[in-house]
RNA sequence: UGACCCAUGGUGUAAUCGGUAACACUACGGUUUUUGGUAUCGUCAUUCUAGGUUCGAGUCCUAGUGGGUCAACCA
């Protein structure tokens, strides 16, 4: 067969065939994933990590990951850990490239003292207030500081005594001379050095003096040879200044290329919410399963490839764009479709009573573990006179279309046999606390051929081996698609009070108790659940990932 | 009242020297089905607006309109 199906490159890999074609590199590609550790990876960073390591894999080349830790305040090994954690659930792997932008510290020291030889670089003694009041408005440009045109050797030594520890924090920075009625903000001499006595997470007491975001990154691509540096288009703005300063260090020129990051329906991704959301405990923490957090994501259940396949369906463009939270879960149904467990699971259980079923005696019964992968075998489930079925697959008066149990009705029992209707039991309110049927012996599921029909199928539990377990069911943590874009409301105002349902009267057939830890179920006719790790020795508890697509329930 | 970026269905993307709108998800409606799941078939767009160039424009030109981003000693 042909490759005839011509594949549409998008923007990024129409510029990096430019590039193989000119033998720019001598055709070597070259990415990065550089996450700050001051925080957990959410669903918006899996765009980022996906394209950089799938845009090298495809074209032959490597990924670095790399830790841009060059603000001491909120950064901790303890998010490294996780951020590598979380990667490497994606799918990725970086192999011994792991590198730290702290690693850099010395040879970025270095490059601030060749910029201020070269007259490029100024101490400036003025405070935040006065820097940011001379820095202008975009409209206005700003005032040169005073302490523009020191002397090249001024400068020096008083970098070195910033350096040195002789300044307090905040009373001096370092700044780029560039030009102070620039257009662009970040061209008006942008402070690239701060005094901050603080530890760091790996340099501990060694530096007092740390690069700013524009010092740092684009010299650290620069250093491991990156040779596109693909980031979110929020630093647009601050490309002329990532090539201001290659050009000026005369350093590997890295090429940075900006793509929109991607927003999702009723997720927020941003840190300082997310942070929010745990310290008001709103949710439980960082891995609560309603949040956007890789680590939520993945206690949810929503396996790693069927988050691949979202960001390869969303595409990669400049525009803005909201992807419907719809898009996410149905990736996660196809990818679950073919590797669930099905089991039966009674969420609301319901005593039926089969009145021609020898009281107190009971068979195994083969149920399939997945009718989409035949290898995935089969195993035996216990039935017997007493069984749970669901609840709301019982109805004294039912609707039109109805296909379940009801009074006059005949449907089938999954793995079983056909029942009809006799009889039901109702409490001093009236509730149908039990039903009674009949069955067909003859119609056991695999040798039927009574040529008797029965529209509907139910799932059930047999009463006698039942475990009950525990279903939390997620909604969205919002009531409303994009809480944070609301100029007038705080986001918190939008949090979805019943985001959360917990469950603890569901009985479940008992092969679930040697449930895997990854292992994803599809509780039957319900949706996909993943064991939580809550569980403990007599109570099961479950996540419900995602649901099955309902055609009844809608109409 | 600056600079930069973006503009194709409900959503996200495609249409590569201009050639008559494609794919996926959703929604709706069939078929199949021992999951109202899956699978499968079908239906849903005056390409932001107005002019212009052309035999022909989503693609080119002009002018608008709308949206986004930028003024942290954060990244």
């Amino acid at each position: 067969m042909s490759t005839e199906k011509e594949e549409s490159l998008n923007f990024i890999e129409e510029i990096i065939e430019e590039d193989l074609k000119n033998k720019k590199h001598e055709g070597r590609i070259h990415t990065r994933f550089p996450p700050e550790p001051n925080g957990r990876l959410h669903i918006g960073h899996a765009k980022a990590i996906c394209l950089n390591f799938e845009i090298a894999k495809k074209y032959g080349g490597k990924t670095n990951l790399r830790f841009d830790d060059t603000n001491p305040t909120n950064e901790k090994t303890e998010f490294v850990d996780n951020i590598k954690k979380d990667i490497k659930w994606l799918g990725y792997n970086w192999d011994d490239r792991e590198y730290y932008a702290s690693d850099y510290f010395d040879t970025l020291y270095d490059y601030a003292k060749k910029l201020i030889s070269k007259g490029l670089a100024y101490v400036d003694e003025s405070t935040a207030d006065e820097i940011s009041e001379m820095k202008g408005t975009p409209t206005e440009p700003g005032k040169n500081s005073p302490y523009r045109e020191r002397t090249i050797e001024e400068n020096m030594v008083d970098f070195e005594k910033m350096r040195n520890g002789d300044y307090a924090d905040g009373a001096k920075v370092l700044r780029a001379k560039i030009d102070m009625s620039s257009p662009n903000m970040h061209m008006r001499d942008p402070v690239i050095y701060r005094i901050k006595h603080e530890d760091h997470h790996r340099t501990a007491d060694k530096w007092c003096i740390y690069p700013m975001y524009d010092f740092a990154h684009g010299q650290s691509d620069s250093i491991e040879n990156i040779t596109h540096s693909l980031c979110s288009l929020e630093f647009r703005h601050h490309r002329p200044l990532y090539d201001w300063f290659i050009e000026h260090l005369e350093i590997f020129p890295s090429r940075q290329i900006e793509f929109s990051r991607m927003n999702v329906e009723y997720m927020i991704m941003s840190k300082r919410k997310l942070m929010k959301l745990v310290e008001n405990d709103i949710v439980s923490g960082w891995d609560d399963p309603r949040m956007s957090t890789l680590s939520g994501v993945r206690r949810r259940g929503y396996p790693p490839e069927g988050i691949r396949m979202l960001i390869e369906k969303v595409g990669l463009t400049k525009r803005e764009n909201l992807i419907e939270i719809n898009l996410l879960n149905a990736c996660a149904r196809e990818v679950l479709n073919k590797k669930a467990t099905r089991v039966m699971v009674v969420e609301s259980p319901l005593k039926l009573t089969i009145s021609n079923y020898p009281e107190g005696s009971s068979e195994l019964l083969k149920s399939l573990n997945n009718p989409e992968d035949e290898t995935m075998g089969e195993r035996d489930i216990s039935f017997g006179n007493e069984i749970f079925i669901e609840r709301e697959d019982f109805a004294l008066d039912p609707p039109k279309k109805y296909f379940r149990l009801a009074p006059g009705k005949t449907v089938r029992l999954k793995n079983a046999y056909i029942i009809t209707y006799e009889d039901h039991k109702t409490d001093a309110e009236g509730n149908v606390i039990e039903v009674i049927c009949k069955y067909y012996p003859e119609t056991k599921s695999g040798s039927d051929n009574s040529g008797i029909k029965a529209k509907g199928v139910l799932h059930w539990v047999n009463c006698a081996d039942a475990i009950p377990i525990e279903i939390r069911s997620y909604d969205t943590l919002f009531t409303d698609p994009t809480p944070d874009s609301h100029e007038d409301k705080d986001f918190l105002e939008f949090v979805n009070p019943d985001s959360l349902v917990v469950n603890t009267k569901a009985m479940s057939e008992p092969s679930l108790k040697s449930a895997g830890e990854s292992e994803h179920f599809q509780f039957f006719r319900k949706g996909y659940y993943i064991k939580d790790q809550d569980s403990k020795e007599g109570m099961l508890v479950f996540n419900r990932t995602v649901t099955l697509k309902d055609g009844f329930n809608k109409k």
